[in-house]
DNA sequence: TAAATTTGCTTGCGTTTTGCAAGTGCAAAT
DNA sequence: ATTTGCACTTGCAAAACGCAAGCAAATTTA
């Protein structure tokens, strides 16, 4: 199952051939948030994804390169995603949306203090963060 | 025909709900070239929208303000979208798109040389494309 | 000034994708 | 040995998409 018909060689329209939906940019989202997640945690999310959709694309991300599947150290039953490096390099483009919203919704206190943080020292912001993604690869 | 029925209050899902999908960001990117586009236009990209869809996102985006509907100085036939500071404020966002495809993809020579010129000074080549695009704003 | 063309859409319709619910198979816990 | 948990898959109705054709108003051409 390979979805990678490219409309044509614009940069934006490639990247959106891969995570331009609703959903995959809240599966990045879950993965930023949380370092690693199950599918079950990514079932939790708040926007309620609905299971066949979820598998999908998770296919279509791991497809893409843009997340990684490994064995959960607790138990075979379970399965660990995690973003590759193209994931991660996602994330300056996660915090500009971020960026965008907060000028134009109302962001949860939460999220709001993550912004606050960002407009302090944004590329500072952004290499820590990245930095912590990158912790123990394995 | 209001599309603004939010998921959650997660900025990405509440910014994904408006602009998530295959097609409304290749509308902003041929505004942000163009500065201006007629229906025409946007029909004439290379990625080929249909004139439906065209004309369902054009909607879409107006109702979330993202872009602006101006009669035409030559010809009441004709429309003249632009974007609105809403839509001009999704500009980092967009060069942070390019980066990430620079990083993953190959860029047609003339992307490539506006992404060049990004990593030189990503600050100011934000800020005078900003204020390039908030020209005689009417 | 009548006819043809341009422009910005709308409509119909078959195909694809989505969303919801239920089901399946393997692993682990009881 | 049976139940529960986990990661999906399947079925199906509804919505969205994509293509072609149609359409009304404005403009150009003959």
């Amino acid at each position: 199952m390979k979805n990678l018909k490219k409309r044509s060689e614009c940069p934006i329209s490639s990247s959106l051939d891969i995570w331009g939906d609703k959903w995959s940019l809240l599966i990045v989202r879950d993965l930023m948030l949380l370092k690693a997640c199950t599918y079950g945690d990514f079932l939790k999310s708040e926007e309620k994804i609905a299971t066949n959709i979820l598998a999908s694309r998770l296919q279509m991300l791991e497809d893409n390169e843009v997340i990684l599947k490994q064995e959960h150290p607790d138990s075979k039953a379970k399965v660990l995603y995690k973003l590759s490096q193209k994931g991660i390099d996602l994330f300056p483009l996660m915090v500009e949306i971020n960026l965008w919203a907060d000028k134009y919704f109302t962001l949860p206190a939460e999220r709001k203090k993550m912004v606050e943080a960002v407009k302090r020292d944004k590329q500072g912001f952004i290499e820590e963060a990245i930095a912590s993604m990158q912790e123990q690869p394995k």
